[in-house]
DNA sequence: AGGCATAATGTTACAGGTAACATTTTTAAC
DNA sequence: GTTAAAAATGTTACCTGTAACATTATGCCT
């Protein structure tokens, strides 16, 4: 099986009778040639079979056309959904998206930022804001724009969108408390960085309220099993736990289990709040509080401010703050 | 911010004092150079920073060392869980892989297909066995090795990793009747492809113990919610109903909730059965039985097969069963 | 010291789409 | 019918890593 040279640009002109400039020019402006050309050049491209090659505007523009994503999970609906939102905009501008995942190891961006850079992308969207040196200086070296999407940190890279998860957990908090929760607890697992803003805002409204805070947590990723464990946890250590704020909704859902199966109801005995508003949340009984974070959205958002930058066009301001709402549940 | 000219080889080499061909050699080959320039390329790749290049290599070889996967979704464990299972191989190979998903859509499949060609892939894992004419096209006149995983098709396209999902279900429907089940339903959503051959061997098993098949299905994305509505139009529409298989967890655990909710006893009134076997059947009460695909391991073989093919290398049989298990769960 | 194998490095050509500019063809206006 | 403007197409050069081959340097043995 010896691998047949691939259609070009020049199979087409020759197809036709012209030179591969004015096939170029069909592909990227129709309107630049001729009907009855551009109407064979088609015909050439069908009967043939032209896939575009991005090698040679890569080399020589230096440009792709095309963005890097880089999310930490791949199973995680937070960034599957931000990612929808990225496409839904590049896909109308003509720009495509390479996606690279880093299992939330700061030494796995790199590694794949590097591997986008090394397609030319024209701009990045991050989804954390904890990166490693080297990532800092290859960044700045390349010199593309980019957006450091779901968190708002105070000196960001270049631009961010994203949202204040430190005052969401902060509200969700306080609402725990407002709704007569003596001893909410936070209920944390990976610890990333929106895990830990979410434990400092869990805090400062604590603290605010002249209370003891008390964060239960694991280093272990998050799903339902953990939030089962967490919350017997808690209760043993701290048997006069009445509320729990999660770090997500997997947690929060874990949490619902098992107070089923220990027979404490909800809210009377148990309130909780999750993070993330994810379908699972509205699925169980009863409807699961949680904090919305518009994802869709700060997809959208980050990719617009990208592709603007791209072109030249910076944002007014670097920082966009998409913010939060609550759930519908009842939970807490 | 005029877009700054990227480190090139020839910075590398100009600032060492040799030609570019000799850190080309470094990079790829350090042995190959002298162990004193290798520590004089080095010093200038770090502090110049270089990034690696790869249109030259993907114009000249018309290769890129790097492979495409196509997912249907982005969220769905099954698919992150194969890309690991991809990834874990080629890591090791030194092959990069692009990810693209298609919303379980055969033209989108079309679309990402084609921008993976253009990136020069080697080769391609696929997960889906429905193609679009042009897809089948464009991939007989790319002439690289493709891989079809999850399915076991008739006639793939190239290469099949995976299971026999009618087979599968047929096994599972039979378990409901021998457990007593009297009228076991089928549960349904997406309609893709898997979900009709699990379908398949529902009924196959029903109508080989002569039973009347019934499915109950939408169109929707599964999900918990659409579990929940499923199980209340089966019990609607078909009241003897007694026990579901449903074409995967997520509507499964919608039954079990539901099931809470009405006061139905999992399994002496209700038994269920799910499929592929995630941590979510795993955390719930009473525990799910599902179907377990071994999703890591099709990763795994899809691309060892795809790298071995690409080295001219073919396996001795062009399609490799997995095989399938259950959970030890106790609701079917 | 001479000669020869091997190690180390250099030279040249190439891949294919596109920007910038040049040329040819067509249209429109008088 | 001539001419200027506009539309359509062509020409040339370029981007950068690497295979293939060429050359130079080094080490080793007699």
């Amino acid at each position: 099986m010896s691998k047949p040279r691939r259609v070009t640009l020049q199979d087409i002109a020759d197809a036709v009778g012209i030179t591969k400039m004015t096939v170029s020019r069909y592909l990227r402006q129709p309107d630049a040639v001729a009907a009855q050309t551009g109407t064979r050049i088609q015909a050439a491209i069908d009967t043939l079979g032209y896939i575009q090659n991005r090698a040679p505007s890569m080399l020589s523009r230096a440009s792709s056309k095309a963005i890097g994503i880089v999310i930490p999970s791949l199973s995680n609906q937070v960034f599957s959904a931000l990612v929808q939102g990225v496409e839904s905009v590049t896909r109308e501008c003509g720009y495509d998206t390479l996606l690279a995942h880093t299992s939330y190891d700061e030494y796995e961006e790199q590694d794949k930022i590097a591997a986008l850079l090394s397609y030319q992308v024209d701009g990045l969207i991050l989804t954390e804001t904890r990166h490693t040196d080297k990532t800092r200086q290859m960044l700045r070296q390349a010199g593309i724009p980019v957006v450091e999407a779901m968190e708002l940190p105070a000196f960001p890279l270049d631009m961010a969108v994203g949202l204040d998860h430190q005052q969401a957990a902060r509200q969700a908090t306080r609402r725990l408390l407002e709704q007569g929760c003596r001893a909410p607890v936070y209920l944390a697992a990976r610890m990333d960085t929106r895990t830990l803003l979410r434990q400092a805002g869990y805090e400062q409204a604590m603290l605010e309220a002249d209370r003891e805070p008390v964060t239960v947590k694991t280093t272990e990723a998050s799903n339902f099993s953990a939030g089962r464990q967490l919350i017997e946890t808690a209760l043993r250590d701290y048997p006069a736990t009445d509320g729990v704020l999660c770090t997500n909704d997997d947690l929060a859902v874990g949490v619902i289990f098992w107070c089923h199966e220990q027979g404490i109801a909800i809210p009377q005995q148990m309130k909780i709040i999750g993070y993330n508003g994810l379908d699972i949340g509205q699925a169980v009984t009863p409807m699961l509080t949680s904090i919305v974070t518009p994802r869709f959205d700060i997809g959208q958002i980050s990719a617009r401010y990208l592709l603007e930058a791209i072109n030249g066009v910076r944002p007014a301001s670097q920082r966009h703050d998409v913010g939060f709402s609550f759930t519908h549940g009842v939970t807490g």
